[in-house]
DNA sequence: AGTAAATGGTTTAATGGCAATACCATTCTG
DNA sequence: CAGAATGGTATTGCCATTAAACCATTTACT
């Protein structure tokens, strides 16, 4: 009956140092630098965000404490993403939701939803141009495991799930779905597969689940575009799971 | 094809007080202060957000340039929520969303699938007790409507609606809905109909909408129930763009 | 080999957002 | 009329942030 949600929660205290280290967890999140990337440099990243190149260092800093990046100097250094294994290791998933394990089933139960949404809508909104994206990148997908080929399997992944929430024609949607990994993925990143043991379960899993979410958005089945994705979006909970060691 | 959407954008300048002024907003968007409404004390305020009393009075100074807000002193004093006419005057719309109408759109599409995906999950995950709830604010909104009662209608109306969030037992949705709420609130506020002259009709096809809606969610009925609400969610594109003075 | 270039690391001083505090002005309550 | 609670104003100081140098390291180019 009370629905009093106080939205003045407090303000966290130096804003500009946390709003850049957010900034490029979401970034690494979304893939946009993979393990192994060079961020931009730190003059770069200073004008790209209309800071000061000390306020960028304090954030870096933030990141190289938490173990997401670490720095060369020279001609050719820069901040450096670490591998994932780096960064599950140390315990990372439990620094970020500590005890609060229901918190971080409810994440990814609203991050299901947000891709099982985006299948369902575009279902009903694709184009043959879109079908035709979100083929490609099954093909792909489906090569890199046939393959053996994790790598390739992760890039592949990411571009099919992309291609979906593209094909649902609601930008709106991916910035969403994007923010929600983030709080994951900062502690346990989502594209975790290159770092896991049974790859190949997973990846056989995940062909399937890839193949029969085409086939509803083709044929506009969107209950079963929905139901589908949303399952399969729960890889990620049992992948976080087995970080954790406990079996649910 | 290409998936490269840069996240690092720019962070804004005097962040705290911006951050205010967001939870403000987000707040008096979400009817957590409904208008002639008075806030918190500008020292309250600043306990409870953890920041200056300067800071505050910062953030204010935002919202009273933008009408959302005016001020009186004395003991009864305090910062007041305009009337939704007053903010709605003076082309707020276009203040906020320019010359792009196309985002408008957008953004209202993304609330509508919100609210859409919040039915459907109400629909496969809604105990009793949540039909109860539901179902006690639709009788709330008829009466109001019967009683030709636009304050009371708007009221029931954000309770209907939160009932149903509620019976998605998925929180996170319930903060994206608000946040989506608050990019089309702070120039025109959705729960707008206490101003506008068709009050009659809109509240016919309000009510009308609600039933289905219970409906489907009592029977499960996901695909009513979503579809409904999206269609239902979009009275409020008709009123905006009512207020734009254009038909499309 | 040697110079230039591009990077991270360091230091410094100036700026300004913000916090803390006190006090004033206004208005209602007792 | 006194007290209390509010918004409005002014002052002071802290510290996050900025800007501008400069250093250290590594690579690219001539």
């Amino acid at each position: 009956m009370p629905h009093t949600d106080n939205q003045l929660t407090p303000v966290p205290d130096n804003p500009k140092t946390a709003a850049i280290v957010d900034r490029l967890l979401t970034a690494i999140a979304a893939g946009d630098f993979l393990p192994g990337t060079r961020l931009p440099s730190e003059r770069q990243l200073a004008e790209t965000l209309a800071v000061g190149r000390s306020t960028v260092r304090n954030a870096l800093s933030v990141l190289i404490d938490r173990g997401c990046i670490e720095t060369r100097r020279g001609r050719t250094g820069g901040a450096f993403v670490m591998d994932v294994s780096s960064i599950a290791a140390g315990g990372a998933v439990e620094r970020v939701f500590g005890s609060d394990l229901a918190q971080l089933d409810e994440t990814i139960d609203a991050i299901a939803l947000g891709y099982a949404l985006a299948a369902q809508t575009a279902a009903m909104r694709r184009t043959e141009s879109d079908l035709t994206a979100i083929s490609g990148a099954l093909d792909e997908f489906r090569l890199a495991v046939d393959r053996n080929d994790p790598r390739g399997a992760q890039a592949a992944d990411g571009k099919f799930h992309h291609a979906i929430i593209d094909a649902a024609h609601q930008p709106m949607l991916h910035e969403i779905i994007q923010s929600l990994d983030r709080r994951i993925s900062l502690s346990a990143p989502l594209h975790i597969w290159g770092s896991a043991a049974q790859q190949g379960p997973m990846h056989q899993r995940a062909l399937d689940d890839h193949e029969t979410i085409l086939g509803g958005i083709q044929r506009q089945d969107r209950a079963m575009a929905f139901d589908v994705s949303y399952e399969h979006a729960k890889i990620d909970r049992d992948l976080i799971l087995g970080l954790l060691g406990r079996d649910q």
